[in-house]
DNA sequence: TCATAAAATGAGAACGTTTTCACTGAAAGG
DNA sequence: CCTTTCAGTGAAAACGTTCTCATTTTATGA
């Protein structure tokens, strides 16, 4: 149906040799030579054909980005979006374009696995984990794991300072006078977790203060289960007068159950979430919060990645998109 | 590197042909003769290449998701990550993988549409015009168009149903008694602007209410450009006791100007929105809006696309998905 | 002008599948 | 027992490119 290279290299009596390199590499072609194979394109409405072009060169110039998180659904979070979209930026900057999916695209009856490959790369968004790294790697796929550490030989992987958005946050808080600080956790990745759980940790013994665990909750990340956790520490009879947030969305339910009860913020509660999404400035008092260089992280996975396809050796390596805190109004 | 079909054959003895049968259409192969087939590919590691298989089936399986907004970034929207969600769903019910890229993928320096030919179709969301859709049908590409309603042959679009939506808001307005009804619009799509538009207008109308043109405001569709119009139509002297906004993040904007003006609402301002965001019930007092079917969108969209590429006749036809009022705290 | 180098082009194999067609052997029906 | 049918299998063409190698044409330098 289509016009093929054939059709164009008749057309305009060139091989097809020569009109594949007129597309492909034109400074291999005479300048003559290329406007007539263009001309002739023009008028087929030609078109190279993209698969049969991969299937010969090797390669197909797409990534999948794969968001593997317990909870569908996964594209919705708020927190990919921004690291999608500089993923997206990045890739179609190198001339690569991108395939989306859920890791059950990946996952074969068998509990193995599979990729049918059609793409060059892979990038590994969230709680991801070290078999299927390792599966991906037996069938030669370049993989760069992001929003996680993954303890895998030669695996680049791309995340923030956990550990140290925590401290910050907690520091912020303790500066400020407080003494008795909630935590809200929200069930990421075991890497994301504790790392944020031992910020919260470190800082309290930083100021000698005994971990009370009537302040510390575990909740699936969502406004609505974060709201209902928030209402019941803030009934506490000693409650809290500060409650770090693992991450905004988190923050934005315990804001709502603390207006709800009457409480002005930050006078009677001060509240601090991680990640600076969206959300953290449309909430009225906006949101002090750990802001998360996202633009970096999906920058810096589609690099690496991309280099790993172009043939450059990979070296073990966790690299840490450095944090910053954002001070509104909750606190 | 990889295995391949003929590996697997003759370590299991049998034809090329024979093993592809094994895999892509089981039923044809004696039991047996799976099994070992079946054994071979395991133990070489062997995973059907989807570009051959493509190559030679003229068909790769895949769907592309196109959003196309003036302004990027485009994937942060909200709206569409319901609607993405959804998509992505149908999709991998129906054995699709998902591609997605912005309109410039898809845009040649010389102002053409080109696609190179690693889908089966395309779904068109946002600001697509007829030339695109048009350029994509002229290389045998199936289209659907989401979000938009556009005026071309045989072309299905999947929108919802603007002007009735922005009617219900603009009424359940009016039935509260309210008559200086304001309206700030986003600069979306022209059909998405004159729908919702005209139901503004058309409730006015019907309540004898000339239109004042001092209510009547377009703004960028982010919160800060929102909040500041609201803002200086607040602060009108005869200001409106309630504000139509065209979408929940134009909503929010006008909320945090409404609170930061210590306006009590919904007492003293009335806020409707539309789409009915995440974010419309994050927000404190929560907002009323118009709800979209934004999964049914999606499902729908994937799903006429589907056929489309599996050889039904196309048909002429605007699919509008119903719409909802939900009354929560702003009205 | 001739030898040499460089640039431009063409022929054809290769990429890894699917699928058509033909063939075999076994089951079924008389 | 002979024909007919049918399930199972194999040989080989086809899909539309790229790329190696060989060949032809053009440019360069003496």
């Amino acid at each position: 149906m289509a016009a093929t290279i054939l059709d164009v290299a008749s057309l305009c009596g060139y091989s097809k040799a020569t009109v594949s390199r007129a597309f492909a590499s034109p400074d291999q072609v005479a300048e003559k030579t290329r406007q007539r194979v263009y001309e002739a394109a023009r008028a087929l409405n030609y078109t190279p054909d993209a698969i049969a072009r991969a299937m010969v060169r090797g390669r197909t110039d797409n990534i999948g980005f794969v968001i593997y998180e317990k909870q569908y659904p996964v594209v919705l979070n708020p927190f990919y979006s921004p690291i999608f979209e500089s993923v997206l930026q990045t890739c179609a900057r190198k001339g690569y374009s991108l395939f989306i999916s859920s890791d059950r695209d990946l996952r074969l009856p068998n509990g193995q696995t599979c990729v049918k490959k059609q793409m060059d790369g892979i990038i590994l968004a969230g709680q991801s984990d070290a078999q299927m790294v390792m599966d991906l790697r037996r069938q030669n796929m370049p993989v760069v794991v992001l929003n996680n550490a993954l303890d895998v030989d030669d695996l680049t992987c791309v995340t923030t300072d956990q550990y140290g958005g925590a401290l910050l946050a907690m520091r912020h808080l303790t500066e400020r006078g407080h003494r008795k600080i909630g935590l809200i956790a929200g069930a990421f990745s075991p890497h994301v977790c504790t790392s944020r759980y031992n910020g919260y940790c470190d800082a309290l013994r930083e100021i000698g203060q005994p971990l009370d665990f009537r302040f510390v909750q575990t909740v699936e990340p969502n406004a609505e289960q974060a709201m209902q956790c928030a209402t019941m520490m803030l009934s506490l009879p000693d409650r809290p007068t500060a409650i770090f947030c693992t991450n905004d969305t988190i923050a934005v339910g315990t804001l709502k159950a603390a207006l709800r009860a009457g409480l002005r913020i930050p006078h009677d509660l001060a509240i601090v979430g991680f990640d600076d999404s969206e959300i953290s400035h449309l909430v009225e008092p906006e949101l002090t919060t750990v802001r998360v260089d996202k633009a970096a992280m999906g920058c810096l996975a589609a690099e690496q990645l991309i280099a790993q396809i172009e043939g450059e050796q990979s070296q073990k390596q966790v690299i840490q998109t450095p944090v910053e805190l954002v001070i509104r109004q909750t606190t």
